[in-house]
DNA sequence: CCCGCTTTGTCAAAAGGCTGACAGGGCAAA
DNA sequence: TTTGCCCTGTCAGCCTTTTGACAAAGCGGG
């Protein structure tokens, strides 16, 4: 079973080669990390607007918009850690892109791992990853911490098995849009849950007893019918 | 390139080698920052303690105690900036001092400008050298010196075992946030103890007999079945 | 409107896994 | 040798998960 996937850290990477870019993302990808992805300077702004990604890895030399301008421009509107990724290792490039506001530059082609380690030194310091912590629904009176593995009903604390867990947290990921049930017993345990759908019936049940005040008439867990489940939208 | 004027933060510089350590010592003073230097391993954590630096630059392979101790060290004390400076390239070093905790390994030889730059953007992300020495909980029931690795509980103090006291640190590092047991246990004794569960459950154990009132209900150490320890929230 | 079929919800008991507790021995420093 | 620290192995107790059977609810056709 699929223990915490607490990665789930989403990151903005932006570089002009196509297929460098392809594969930055499916090593992200693989490590665990969302990825947005674009090979357009320009686009690129929108998608952090739109996403509000973790952190931005950038190219620092594409056609028409540079990294340097999506960096600066990036810095105007947040300061979400900027790491360049480039493959020219002047020293005045460096400290260009550093002075610049970037947390980091590496320099291609970079190993996976230390690509993978340098990424998360910057979010080790990120104080994003605390703010994300705490999901709030019904005005305040249904609250889940995704990190902690808690969850609040009515400012109560209730207590959740870690497979319970796992498939509140699930739903809540996806708020408000109904998920199949084999996709939903998936994501929450595992590719090889797929089919247990008499087990995910049995937990919905229990996250029912233990979360709604009337499990017979459902506020939060709703089925349904022929589609699957579906947690209140925010 | 830009100097930079009165800096006025200061910057621990430990390095082996005599002659490295004076001209990175030089080259910092001359950049505006205070420093403070040794090349002595063992004093490092003592001057660290003394002056409270913004940020630290270590060098990786000293004799006697190794750059990776006294970043895991430091660590358990403050969360300064950490810099490796080292000479050694592969890419197991440079993930093994990022995972460690540092902010950044740069390569020697490294250009000046590219150092001064890299630095600068480690001190932007932090935001104070905020080395308190001792650590309150539970309205001052429970107090702890991280440097001098010391721990009070109702005004008794405690006396750990340097195992005992690395993991209690890095439970209260993360104070309110549940810990998974291999990050925990890697956190706090390194990666290599990443999969001694049975070291960290029995080290839990001890810890809890020696500081809970009432060991079978802890207070402080809880436990957070099937996703790891916390310890108490501040 | 009623009936039967399909889908979903509920219950209880047994199996299985996780955690806490402790004993015993290796090892290094004094 | 003694002392303190650390590791391994074991076991009981409890919590979690699985399983199977059955009840209830919705849906469509006659």
């Amino acid at each position: 079973m699929r223990q915490n996937q607490r990665q789930n850290r989403k990151i903005l990477v932006v570089d002009g080669d196509t297929a460098a870019l392809e594969s930055t993302a499916k090593l992200l990808t693989r490590r665990g990390f969302e990825v947005v992805k674009t090979h357009c300077a320009a686009q690129s702004l929108r998608l952090a607007y739109q996403h509000q990604p973790d952190l931005a890895l950038l190219d620092a030399f594409m056609p028409k918009m540079s990294g340097w301008d999506i960096c600066r421009r990036l810095r105007e509107m947040s300061n979400m850690p900027i790491i360049f990724l480039s493959a020219r290792r002047s020293v005045q490039d460096i400290v260009k892109g550093l002075e610049l506001g970037a947390d980091d530059y590496i320099i291609k082609p970079c190993h996976d791992d230390e690509l993978a380690a340098r990424i998360q030194a910057c979010l080790r310091r990120s104080p994003a990853s605390d703010t994300r912590e705490e999901l709030v629904f019904n005005r305040g009176r249904f609250r889940i911490n995704l990190m902690n593995r808690e969850v609040w009903v009515n400012d109560s604390p209730r207590h959740l098995t870690p497979k319970e867990f796992s498939l509140l947290a699930a739903l809540v990921r996806q708020a408000g849009r109904v998920v199949q049930r084999t996709d939903l017993a998936a994501e929450a345990w595992g590719e090889e849950y797929r089919d247990a759908i008499a087990s995910l019936k049995l937990y919905i049940h229990y996250l029912r007893r233990k979360l709604e005040d009337n499990p017979q008439q459902p506020r939060y867990i709703l089925t349904a019918r022929g589609a699957g489940y579906r947690f209140v939208e925010p």
